[in-house]
DNA sequence: AACTATCTCAACCGCCCAGTG
DNA sequence: GCACTGGGCGGTTGAGATAGT
């Protein structure tokens, strides 16, 4: 509809991102903060549309940002959370620091709503679903478990069993999250440094106690894999290891603490659904509190 | 080894909403 | 109330990776 592109597309890069671009916008954002998208790219120096730049910001170079597998509670919880909520990713994502709705949507698609049909579930309405025909989920031509390991991201999986391969995600506002947009609702995460918006991410790895970090597609093929490293790390270069090396480990080292937030959560979960009730009640206005 | 089918997910697109003048 | 802008969201796409033949 009518509205104007953000930007114009003329003489505008697109598609993946390179490691030097990475590392444009991210230290423009290290320097001067979060906003402006609109204006950022120019000023940054980077022939990218804002919006782009926004996105790769957030669903990708955000200092605030783990990586992980998503773990058969945080399945369980995503497939909870859009049984109320359905398709509404940001709101879910508010509720599983460290996943960016962007990866709630993909792992939904890729992965929960093919195992709900799979389950002769409905992955829409989440009931269940008579036609055995939706039961049978689209199926890779082999059932062997499949080790993925795309360059693009670099990563390795750790869990066998599981073939999602994860990605960078963000921890929303670390020490306090709220929703975004529709959301007001919070928690807090940890003690420790923030990580406000305003620019104060000081190219630091660590963020309070947890290792945060950084993505590194592109790293193997960019000759400026050195500059961005050092960069990214800013004078932290205990952390070089991190990036350059395997960090799966690290990852794996930052799911207690979300695992401590998903507790709470089942908590929450756990008391909605322990009132039988008046359970559907609860449960829309348990929603209605996440939209408010 | 080559080809094909399938899967994954980063990135883009269009729209909506809130804020501002 | 209206127009405009910036930011954000959900849906979709397509390149690259993977596995089977």
């Amino acid at each position: 509809m009518g509205r104007a592109p953000c930007c114009s597309k003329v003489g505008l890069h697109r598609g993946p991102w390179t490691a030097r671009e990475d590392a444009l916008l991210t230290k423009y954002i290290q320097l001067h903060g979060e906003g402006n998208w609109r204006s950022l790219p120019k000023k940054a120096g980077l022939l990218r549309c804002g919006k782009s730049c926004r996105l790769r910001w957030m669903n990708y170079l955000r200092p605030d940002i783990k990586r992980g597998n998503i773990s058969p509670d945080e399945d369980d919880l995503i497939i909870k959370m859009h049984a109320l909520l359905g398709n509404r990713w940001s709101l879910i994502a508010g509720r599983l620091p460290g996943r960016t709705d962007n990866e709630i949507k993909n792992y939904w698609n890729t992965h929960l709503s093919k195992r709900l049909l799979s389950q002769g579930t409905d992955p829409n309405t989440h009931k269940k679903i008579s036609d055995p025909h939706l039961k049978e989920p689209k199926k890779r031509r082999s059932n062997s478990k499949k080790q993925k390991n795309k360059s693009k991201s670099n990563v390795v999986v750790i869990e066998k069993l599981k073939v999602h391969n994860p990605k960078p995600t963000r921890i929303k506002s670390l020490s306090s999250f709220s929703m975004s947009r529709n959301g007001s609702f919070g928690w807090t995460i940890s003690g420790g440094s923030s990580s406000s918006h305003e620019g104060d991410h000081r190219g630091s790895l660590l963020v309070g106690t947890e290792v945060v970090h950084v993505p590194w597609s592109d790293f193997k093929d960019d000759a400026d894999h050195e500059n961005r490293v050092g960069f990214l790390v800013g004078d932290d270069h205990q952390d070089r290891d991190l990036v350059n090396g395997s960090d799966l480990e690290c990852h794996s080292q930052l799911l207690p603490m979300s695992d401590h937030t998903l507790e709470k959560l089942y908590e929450e979960y756990l008391q909605l659904l322990k009132a039988e009730d008046d359970v559907q009640v609860q449960l829309d206005s348990f929603a209605e509190s996440l939209l408010i």
